[in-house]
RNA sequence: GCCGCUGUAGCUCAGUGGUAGAGCGCACCAUUGGUAAUGGUGAGGCCGGGAGUUCGAUUCUCCCCAGCGGCACCA
């Protein structure tokens, strides 16, 4: 007998063997029609499955959420196959589950092209209505190396031999056609309904792996319904209406062009947006008892080779050769010129934690595959700082770090923060017992300050162990941006220490943090988060002054000074213009506040107030308006 | 870097083997209008760069560059 638990907590006894179909059919004749799978203990299996023990078992219908994973991963193999009906010399490879849907990568010459999307479409729409079962067979080592041999699949004879000896073969038919497959799946073709989409086609490389032949890949999106795809469809296009680089141009913030590919020419307003965080950024680090410095933007390469950057990265740093034939690096990193800061001069451990902080602005040759918006640049300013100090304060000042950054982000609406704790990569350099300490140090820290974090082994940096501070965006997208490394080799490397309490020399530690990240791509971000609709102490033009009639003109350009002597950034708009056309063109340039100037304003000193995204009209005092903007628009760290 | 797609006016996009078009924007003129487009006139292009085929290439072929979607990479 096994012993099962229903959602609804009841506990019911079965006969041994039975399997889900039959107890979804022991409940109702509706339900075992309704059903795809069940699960048991949360993993799904397949309605023929016999239910092996006792446990939590639930029916899984498509209105559960693990549905859609079923029928996602059951439309990745009905466009296999529709795929293998159309080119029968396509070989079939993986079909992964991914989020919103699944891909399937294939090998064939001839790579897939847009229309041919359409066609698959059509085929897999037949091959649903057939409504073929899915059958699960287990097959032996030699049987399925045999068959897919001769059928030319050599992929799928090379996944066989990375199956453990002790997993099963599991083979799943659907009509014709057949696939090694861990499943489960539903019960046929006809249970994937018509919700999905084929996406886009792309180039993916075999097991991930660059040496490796590159496949064709086609992504599909795949839902329980025609209503839910629509809506996903829909929120991709919500999603494109958000992209920095369109909204950077429709705003007027910054441009990129051929000549300088990977590199911001940033405009007036863009840049403001750009110095509005660094003010904060430095107002925050002084707080923190941070010393702002500069250190030159080219280096000898020979400092490069002492750091161990020239072995890692030589191939990704920008060069130059200057008359006098030497080799100078544009930098790609402050660290190595921090330590030549903190070694000019004789330190004492009197003086650690000796922290030191850089707008710098780095130089890194990225792959031009790579490259994109302002999300990966060639030339990017980091907002990085160096924390040198003894060993036995790693903790401490992790923990500091930690809060600060946390405080950061919450600034700018970012609340959902995740954490991940990477340790040592396989490219590294330092001694296993130096990399023991840092990352038994790095881990003390993260559980002092009583994070919870995700592992993320061997992700390091080539110098130490990292922690990476990942924010999740008004659309629930992810983006890493802060990290946190502990550094015992660089010091060493490049020769820095400190004189010890005994009076010996020693090697400080070295803590590399950011926090925006690259001030580039967190402009990107933020751009994307607010959907250009900045709130007020961000938003590079502030308020635009319109008029309605010429008469007008003269009090718009005292309110302008009014609004200027605030600290606010106002512009003015007396153009020969109807109000209509002027309130548009604002809201569309995302000018979050509208100051509307006719006679009766100008007669009682007031103005007409429009909030960007609203109708509504407020019409107020000109000092009472203004005072009000100026309390809105201090940044969150100046709020009383 | 790899696979695929794209590159025409400031922007969004039509178009053709016989050196180009629309809408918006821009300039000028008229209009002083109360909260998301006032009307008229006009200017604006080496059709991404180079080579080839051709009597003739923006159009066809090849190479390069850049962008886009992925993959790989990301100190």
């Amino acid at each position: 007998m096994v012993s099962l638990t229903f959602p609804d907590g009841s506990v019911r006894e079965y006969d041994d063997g039975i399997s889900g179909k039959d107890l979804a059919s022991s409940i109702s004749k509706s339900l075992s029609k309704k059903a795809l799978a069940f699960s048991l203990d949360g993993d799904l299996m397949d309605l023929a499955d016999p239910i092996p023990h006792d446990g939590q078992v639930a029916i899984i219908t498509r209105n559960e959420p693990q549905a859609l994973e079923l029928i996602r991963h059951d439309t990745a193999h009905v466009m296999a196959q529709a795929v293998q009906e159309l080119w029968p010399d396509t070989q079939v490879t993986i079909g992964p589950v991914i989020d919103d849907g699944f891909f399937y990568d294939f090998a064939r010459e001839e790579p897939f092209s847009t229309d041919d999307l359409e066609t698959i479409e059509a085929k897999m729409h037949e091959i649903i209505k057939l409504n073929a079962p899915f059958t699960k067979e287990v097959w032996s080592r030699d049987e399925a190396k045999a068959y897919f041999t001769e059928k030319g699949e050599l992929f799928k004879v090379e996944l066989i031999d990375a199956i453990p000896d002790d997993q099963e073969l599991k083979i799943y038919k659907q009509g014709d056609w057949l696939d090694l497959c861990r499943g489960p799946h539903m019960v046929s073709t006809g249970q994937i309904g018509t919700g999905f989409k084929l996406l886009k086609v792309a180039g993916a490389y075999w097991r991930g792996d660059s040496n490796n032949p590159m496949l064709q890949r086609i992504y599909g999106t795949a839902w329980s319904s025609d209503k839910e795809l629509k809506t996903h469809l829909h929120n991709l296009e919500e999603a494109e209406k958000r992209d920095h680089r369109r909204l950077g141009r429709e705003m007027d913030l910054f441009h990129f062009q051929e000549e300088a590919p990977g590199s911001v020419f940033w405009h007036d307003k863009g840049w403001r947006l750009f110095q509005t965080l660094i003010a904060y950024m430095r107002r925050r680090q002084d707080e923190n008892d941070y010393k702002e410095v500069n250190s030159p933007d080219m280096m000898d390469k020979g400092l490069w080779e002492k750091s161990g950057h020239w072995e890692k990265f030589g191939e990704h740093m920008f060069t130059t050769q200057t008359p006098d034939d030497r080799v100078y690096c544009c930098k790609p990193m402050n660290c190595p010129g921090h330590v030549q800061i903190f070694k000019n001069g004789l330190k004492s451990y009197r003086e650690l934690p000796y922290k030191i902080a850089e707008f710098g602005k780095v130089h890194r040759y990225e792959p031009s595959g790579a490259l994109h918006g302002m999300m990966r640049v060639r030339h990017f300013t980091q907002d990085d700082a160096h924390v040198f100090c003894t060993q036995d304060q790693i903790t401490k000042e992790c923990v500091e770090l930690n809060q600060l950054i946390l405080s950061i982000y919450k600034d700018f609406g970012f609340e959902n923060v995740i954490i991940k704790y990477s340790d040592r990569p396989e490219k590294r350099v330092g001694s296993d017992e130096v990399w023991d300490k840092s990352e038994a140090a790095l881990k003390k820290a993260v559980e002092a300050a009583g994070l919870t974090y995700e592992l993320n082994p061997g992700e390091g940096a080539f110098y130490g162990p990292k922690l990476e501070y990942v924010l999740r965006d008004a659309i629930g997208r992810d983006w890493q941006c802060g990290t946190v490394q502990v550094d015992l080799n660089l010091p060493g490397r490049l020769g820095a220490f400190f004189i010890a309490p005994s009076g010996e020399k020693e090697h400080p530690v070295m803590i590399h943090r950011a926090m925006f990240g690259s001030l580039e791509r967190f402009c990107g971000i933020l751009i994307e988060h607010y959907a250009g609709r900045f709130p007020l102490w961000l938003a590079p033009t502030q308020v635009a002054v319109c008029t309605i009639v010429s008469e007008a003109d003269n009090y718009a350009q005292d309110v302008m000074a009014k609004l200027r002597a605030a600290g606010l950034n106002p512009i003015l708009d007396i153009r020969n213009e109807k109000i209509n056309y002027k309130v548009r063109e604002h809201s569309h340039a995302k000018v979050p506040v509208l100051f509307v100037l006719g006679g009766r304003e100008a007669e009682n000193g007031s103005v007409s107030i429009r909030r960007l995204g609203s109708k509504d009209q407020t019409v107020m005092a000109i000092d009472e308006a203004i005072s009000a903007l100026q309390e809105e628009a201090t940044p969150p760290d100046m709020r009383t």
